[in-house]
DNA sequence: CGGGAGATTGACTGATCTCAACCCGGGTGG
DNA sequence: CCACCCGGGTTGAGATCAGTCAATCTCCCG
């Protein structure tokens, strides 16, 4: 059992792509124990907005929405977690209550560390605060962009500019098709637009041969005409 | 001379509201004094989109407007920067080119740090890390409730949050009115509108009797309305 | 006094939202 | 096995918020 832990806390922690690679032996081997990885299943809330989390939240595997609750009910998307990102880090830091919500959207497993060791290791490993606030100020510029093209873009360009997104965010099934399946109500969420609005754009790229449906998967077929429709610069 | 400057670097490290309040006397003997505070006059741009910028910039006085050019050239206002607040550092720590411009509204006096000694700070200083780190998640905050509003909330909600904010944000002369002036398209730019659909808004409000408005000037008359206006949380 | 920037107003347009009806597929219970 | 239901997904029609365009006004400045 103790093996087990220690196999588990290896795979979330060293991994070279984890923001704790920097960690020294002896700083891995004070992360408490008890902090085991945990498995969630679709549809788990992990927390909710309001809340207090005590800690963050490192993902290993699955895909996770996180998103506000405006002021009538609707969910905007701010962003989705997967492996290698990490999840409630604003609220760890700033030692305020959760201003996102996060679900699973694809069963994940996830491991949690507790705020008090992650502020010590932000004190007392540079290069750990550094790999932090790396996180943080990308999160920030893509924040950034965001309100920008919100503010400024038609729907349409958003929603081309989503799917590039989604494109560059995630993987392909073998029938290249995105591996993550949302519905319109989320893809509306993230474009902020009513979800019909989406549902006529998405057959409107797919009359022109941008995209291919099949229910809720989506297959990118023009991403530069795409990409054109977007407006984006890079 | 030196002595000039040794008194300026004190105001503008030593400060207790400066985020290098957490500094040694030996790590604030090793700023560089190359970096002397300098004045900048109103219109004056300090940093531009895409230029690289290294390090980051510490306001002591005036007012900096931060801003994204959109696609067609219009211009967000993602924020102001004022006396106590830094600018530049999300560039400065993951060392990519500007994502905003910084211009000038009102007179400034600002500090220069350079990019590798704020690196080595944030490495060194447990506290220094944690202070840039609570600075930028705290801008996260705010960047992720800014695009829930501007993609689910009306122009005049909008209008009215930004009213309130600005109230919260700046003091007021005098006469009760705000100290920061903006031009009508400049208030656009904050809420994400036409000029003229704020300056419709403004003459409503104006009606209504919530403010009152003298050319640039604004005074907040009922608040309490405004934010009943702004469907704000907290 | 002429010029220019910003502010204002009115009229018109149109992109999106809302509402309502209907479809479709899967699951459930009688 | 069938009827029903329910959660999306689609489609159409009408309403409307907000953007655009254009004319005018008001300062302020050289």
């Amino acid at each position: 059992m103790k093996n087990q832990v220690t196999t588990v806390k290896k795979e979330c922690f060293i991994d070279n792509s984890s923001i704790f690679r920097h960690l020294t032996q002896e700083e891995l081997a004070i992360i408490p124990i008890d902090q085991e990885p945990d498995t969630y299943k679709r549809g788990t809330i992990i927390y909710s907005e309001g809340s207090r989390i005590n800690g963050f939240y490192c993902v290993q595997k699955g895909i996770i929405k996180i998103y506000k609750t405006g002021f009538d009910g609707k969910e905007q998307i701010i962003r989705f977690a997967k492996k290698g990102d990490i999840m409630g880090f604003r609220s760890t830091i700033t030692r305020e209550r959760a201003c996102t919500s996060a679900k699973v959207l694809e069963d994940a497993f996830i491991c949690f560390v507790h705020a008090d060791t992650v502020l010590e290791f932000v004190k007392h490993n540079g290069n750990f605060a550094l790999e932090l606030l790396q996180i943080a100020c990308k999160e920030l510029g893509e924040a950034n962009d965001y309100i920008t093209d919100i503010a400024q873009k038609t729907v349409r360009e958003r929603l081309a500019e989503v799917l590039i997104h989604l494109r560059k965010d995630f993987d392909l099934d073998n029938e290249k098709y995105l591996q993550i399946t949302l519905t319109r109500e989320e893809l509306a969420n993230m474009v902020g637009t009513a979800t019909e609005s989406v549902i006529r754009l998405l057959s409107e790229f797919k009359q022109d041969g941008l995209i291919e449906l099949h229910g809720r998967r989506i297959k990118i077929l023009d991403e530069k005409t795409l990409f054109k429709i977007s407006n984006l610069n890079d």
